[in-house]
DNA sequence: CGGATTTGACCAGCGC
DNA sequence: GCGCTGGTCAAATCCG
């Protein structure tokens, strides 16, 4: 019993190796995406200084989608999916089931957008909507509005069996989806390797301002993130560890426990 | 055959 | 008032 236990962890150690390997060549190409979008916001922020209009500025960049002008609907809620870029659907498996009742091409990106209702209770006023990232085919980017008034169906698909991957999110402040798990975790605590690292939360905040340079940066932090969790066990003990990917990997461990017990549950 | 999806038409809000 | 755009409707079509 003990000695299966062990070969299967064996095992499991020399996968984990092997996708260490590729990850950090993701993450490596990852990083020079990064500071390339980042140098292009900061271009775009000194721009707009330069020319006298305010409304670039980071403040407004950072203006979230639960501005009270939005009225009473502003239980608002972005995910960002990974797909295949081949993947042609604009469908994101979330534990709930929706009725499309429309698709339209908007003005600022040339993939269509797909409007859903939830299809689980005729009263539950939740709507969806669905659309690629203009930059990144196979990035889809839902955004929820309104909360559920009954629970999920059931739960989304292993990642290894779905097209799709979750990859990070983005909320208005204050809002958190009752159904969904969340946690925190605190690197600070219990021996860290690096005390100053502050603890942070799972969601991800993304600038709403100027969505495309959003998405990919959330899409980039993501792989990241994605890239962290697979790898825990090898980095765990590292005491000089970079704070930001500690920090992204904190949000990931969270993410595959919350995952984990769903499992257990069911 | 019934439910889900597609798609063109329609409507409302907004800026000029 | 007009045109543009995003969101919704509903008839046609598809699919199991």
């Amino acid at each position: 019993m003990i000695t299966t236990i062990h070969e299967a962890l064996k095992e499991e150690l020399k996968r984990l190796y092997k996708e260490n390997e590729e990850l950090q060549s993701k993450i490596e190409e990852i990083s020079s995406q990064c500071n390339m979008i980042e140098s292009h916001l900061r271009e775009r922020i000194m721009t707009s200084q330069d020319s006298g209009d305010g409304s670039t500025s980071l403040e407004s960049i950072g203006k979230n989608v639960s501005d009270p002008s939005r009225g009473a609907t502003n239980n608002v809620s972005r995910v960002f999916v990974r797909t295949t870029a081949e993947e042609s659907s604009l469908v994101v498996k979330d534990g709930y089931a929706w009725r499309k009742y429309g698709q339209k091409v908007t003005k600022d990106n040339p993939w269509p957008r797909a409007y859903y209702r939830c299809a689980m209770a005729p009263a539950c006023p939740v709507k969806k909507k669905v659309q690629r990232c203009a930059e990144d085919k196979s990035v889809l980017v839902a955004t929820y509005e309104g909360a559920h008034t009954h629970p999920p169906q059931s739960l989304p698909k292993e990642p290894n069996s779905s097209t799709t991957t979750p990859i990070t999110e983005y909320n208005c402040p204050g809002y958190m989806d009752p159904f969904r798990p969340s946690i925190t975790l605190d690197l600070t605590l219990n021996g860290s390797p690096n005390p100053a690292i502050p603890a942070r939360p799972i969601r991800t905040m993304v600038p709403d301002g100027d969505t495309s340079i959003g998405m990919a940066i959330s899409a980039a932090m993501t792989n990241v993130t994605t890239a962290g969790t697979r790898n825990q066990e090898l980095y765990k003990g590292l005491s000089n560890a970079d704070p930001t990917f500690l920090s992204a990997l904190s949000a990931a461990v969270a993410q595959n426990v919350a995952s984990l017990q769903h499992r257990m549950n069911y």
